[in-house]
DNA sequence: TTATTTTCTTGATTTTTATCAAGAGTGATT
DNA sequence: AATCACTCTTGATAAAAATCAAGAAAATAA
């Protein structure tokens, strides 16, 4: 149900499209804290997640680095290895309680017999997520912690409640208590 | 000849491709310091480069900030603007004497007609355009001031001698004064 | 509930980086 | 060659942010 009516308004998939394509998803129970992809894998997905809270995060000297967290409606996908099929970077930890839908490599790849302009849509896909990290980059090159900070606080109030605070600052890239002292701020 | 051993090269065009793609390009002569494209403009293009270097910048409280730099074999194009017609956000800079071959929107999309999988094509593209990006935000998260100097150094050697240096200051995201006692410092 | 672990806050300090300013170098132009 | 504009370097200082450390608060488990 989420799912069609997800792919319909994001790709306009028509109904009987949909019919075609839902099977080709995984739907998946996630509990809070679990870990469902990790980085290495050969054999990783795309994912759209329905509720809950899905952080993205990569190794760097042994130490955690949150890339992203995604809610509601999110996408999540490691683009440049997805496509060429090589080991996935990050690894994917549910935040809460989470339902997610899974398509994987093979199963991606029929998305074209079934949505003759599929790569039409998929184009559109990468370049939104393009759209999204270049704004983030442009903000490391002309912003402070924060200002970093204040524009991501006015998107994404909700967030603060419901993921823990290290988290924000890594994918904000600053330390955790900076990120602190920033809130006590405002 | 340099534009279609690209093509061919590059997006695996066929000889016959590209003797019907090769008109739809513009070839460009600049001189050192001339502005070809402006932030606000609507038509804007695709552009590869040929010879020489180009910065792409836009203005920050008034200051300019330069985004990246391309030299020879460069693709430049404000994907988020350029594949929905909207305002480009960058302006374009020759740096020294550069030759380009640009491409407009309207030519862009009779690339379908003469290379049937260009749709194939372009999402390659845009996802080597994404992992770019992807990789310098990674560097924000992750590194220092002189870390991000080191990487970009190892790499691109030969567009200090080449490049005012607060170009590549500003691309890094540090102040000029810093790249300069990094530099002393190596 | 209490105990335990995790996360957050706050202070003190250090490191990193930006800013301001002046002088030196460089290249272009006349 | 001399002038002019631009760029780079260097020092002094200030601001921003990281680190270290300890205690408070919150969440989780027992």
């Amino acid at each position: 149900m989420f799912l069609s009516k997800y792919l319909q308004q994001v790709f306009q998939l028509s109904a009987s499209q949909c019919k075609h394509v839902l099977p080709l998803f995984e739907e998946k129970h996630l509990k809070k804290g679990e870990e469902f992809q990790t980085s290495g894998q050969l054999d990783h997905g795309l994912i759209i997640v329905e509720s809950g809270i899905v952080r993205e995060y990569f190794l760097d000297d042994g130490k955690e680095i949150t890339k992203w967290i995604s809610k509601s409606n999110g996408i999540i996908v490691d683009l440049a290895t997805f496509l060429n099929q090589q080991p996935c970077r990050f690894s994917l930890q549910a935040i809460q309680e989470t339902v997610i839908h899974r398509i994987s490599y093979s199963n991606y790849q029929l998305l074209t017999q079934y949505i003759p302009d599929w790569s039409k849509k998929e184009t559109e896909l990468i370049a939104k997520c393009f759209t999204i990290i270049e704004e983030r980059l442009m903000q490391f090159l002309t912003q402070s912690a924060e200002e970093r900070y204040q524009a991501f606080f006015s998107h994404q109030k909700e967030l603060f409640n419901e993921v823990p605070q290290q988290y924000i600052a890594a994918m904000l890239g600053m330390s955790p208590e900076t990120l602190s002292r920033l809130r006590a701020k405002h």
